[in-house]
DNA sequence: TTGATTTTGTAGAGCGTTCTCCAATATTGG
DNA sequence: CCAATATTGGAGAACGCTCTACAAAATCAA
């Protein structure tokens, strides 16, 4: 714990002979520096193996700091967004530091404001809770993007994936093999009135446009449940206990869908045989062996570097008119889905 | 973009009538503080929704922030250790943030710098690559605990599972359903003399002691490959080529185990009649229904605790000799092993 | 009482940067 | 060659907090 004092500015420019004040040009790659002076005191700092101070630097300037709220680690397709958002900051002198938000609301708000607290230039939030107002509050003291609503803000930035049509093309694909009876789990927030800007809601409602246009809007079928491997096997149990029941089971996320295997099998019956299944989000489980889930896959690579894109134009370009990104996801088709028994 | 003003602690001093200093003891809780004032400051504070503006607390003393470095976000066993720890951290004015660490040694120093750069209170480290010197080179100038592997420092503390008798765990467990020819994949890292203090080593290290102990040393046959599906997959194809294949595969991490369920599928045998599997770390895939998968399981949730009991002893009570804590590992049984074919 | 001690509150100097002025010097145009 | 302009470098005041040192007031011991 011998704790050598950190190399400063200051020991950098006596070093360079130079003031503080050039040394903190040269490290902002500010106007008024001649090549001779900056070569000087660039070598002062390899020399001296001099690092920024970030949270001094937060005092007046910016901390080169990217805030990203997670609400679930583990979520693979968060992986790959942060992913591509790293990438596209390799090279600069930005950093992201996630903070995990929790699956709540005031729990995600907490961490929000310690981000901001901690100076972060900029946020980028993951599918958060919360209503729209309070977004645009915090939207108002630092640059925000938000990932995965598809609520549109003059405050903030969104980068979204068409939910909408991924929905009508999981429905599309289903109809094509023969389906007709093709059930829906969703995800529902109990308690307040949430906004129907989210994912979930957005899928459900791109799974009832697309039944109603394929002339099945008599068969629309939606199981209010959650976004887990839980809640899939409660909600396909419900299914499945249908007088009628769907010969295909589209669940709004892959870990919904698992549970929802997991029920069929314990109801004796086979996949794809009896039940074809479906997931969202295109999960690295959706692709193994014993699983092979057909899935719809959002480019979380793509959304991550938008978002990067995005949130550097607001810190560095000062961009203040707010952006709405939207991609289109793509079917991926496995051996969970298969045409209806006859 | 109206961003309004921060309330700092001299609006605080004004409202309440005291000096910044006064705030400021408050705010710290420190000595020399009466019951009258303490009140009317927090009453200031309150009714001006003052927040501390941690990057200036950062100049002189304390980030409240405790930084967690993960070399993959996704591994649900992480997830684990981090509920733990923000558990564990609730209620004090503590703050986790994560640092994506990547699979990389110099990636994993990048991110360990700039969490120093950004004053944090204290480092975690979950599975950090790179050796002891480096290691212990950061500890000297910031708290730090490290997760997962097996080295012993005076610098830092370290929250280890016994991987020497989870490994042990495994092989009796087949060795008592009548197993003998028992295989082991490693996760070996190429390039550079790597420490044989890391979890993987340690692990093959317990099934060759196991194996020996049940007279089996003759049967010791480890395949060096990745600690991902990938690599259990192309490992477990070595394995099944053999001229006498092994009747039980031990896998080092049940992403391997994946791996290998889809190369055992694939070559036409059944799970577990024909070849019984085993994983390590119990993450949340390995329950479900379609795998279920025969595991160890490590308390992430404890290490986590643990890990923040230790951080938080250095910072506050400013303990610095080092701690080692060993938590022990159980066996999960599940589908995936039997006793070997006749 | 009176001196000694404890308690309570404040002044003010940092912490390591950024950034606005300003001065000095170099360059240009006519 | 001189004024006008551009370039280069530095002084020094923030930024919002912590913390040492110290003074004033209150309490205690005898």
């Amino acid at each position: 714990m011998t704790a050598p004092r950190r190399v400063t500015i200051a020991d950098v420019a006596e070093k360079a002979n130079v003031s503080t004040a050039a040394v903190s040009k040269v490290l902002r790659k500010a106007y008024g520096v001649s090549p001779a002076m900056d070569e000087r005191v660039r070598a002062a700092m390899a020399e001296l193996g001099y690092r920024p101070h970030t949270a001094a630097r937060g005092m007046r300037g910016q901390t080169y700091t990217i805030g990203m709220m997670l609400p679930d680690i583990r979520n693979p397709f968060f992986h790959e967004i942060l992913e591509g958002l790293s990438k596209q900051l390799d090279g600069t002198d930005y950093q992201v530091l996630i903070g995990p938000g929790g699956s709540e609301s005031a729990s995600q708000a907490h961490i929000m404001n310690a981000m901001i607290d901690r100076r972060m230039d900029a946020l980028i939030l993951v599918a958060p809770l919360g209503n729209r107002r309070d977004l645009e509050e915090t939207a108002k003291s630092v640059p925000m993007v938000v990932i995965g609503r598809h609520d549109r803000s003059p405050d903030y930035d969104a980068v979204v994936d068409d939910d909408l049509m991924g929905a009508a093309l999981v429905v599309d694909h289903l109809v094509e093999l023969g389906h007709r009876r093709i059930a829906h789990i969703e995800h529902k927030i109990t308690g307040r009135n949430h906004p129907t800007t989210l994912p979930q809601s957005v899928r459900a409602e791109g799974y009832r446009q697309a039944m109603k246009r394929n002339d099945l809007g008599s068969e629309i079928d939606i199981v209010a449940s959650t976004y887990s491997e839980e809640g899939g096997y409660l909600a396909a149990r419900e299914l499945l206990a249908r007088a009628v029941r769907p010969t295909a089971i589209f669940a709004g996320a892959d870990v919904a869908a698992i549970g929802v295997f997991n029920a069929v099998y314990e109801a004796g019956l086979r996949v794809p045989q009896d039940v074809s299944i479906v997931g969202y989000d295109n999960t690295s489980f959706a692709a193994l062996g014993p699983i092979s889930l057909t899935s719809v896959d959002q480019d979380g690579h793509a959304m991550g570097t938008n978002a990067a894109r995005l949130v550097l134009e607001r810190i560095e370009s000062k961009r203040t008119r707010s952006v709405l990104l939207s991609t289109s996801p793509t079917l991926i088709r496995r051996r969970s889905t298969a045409p209806p028994p006859a």
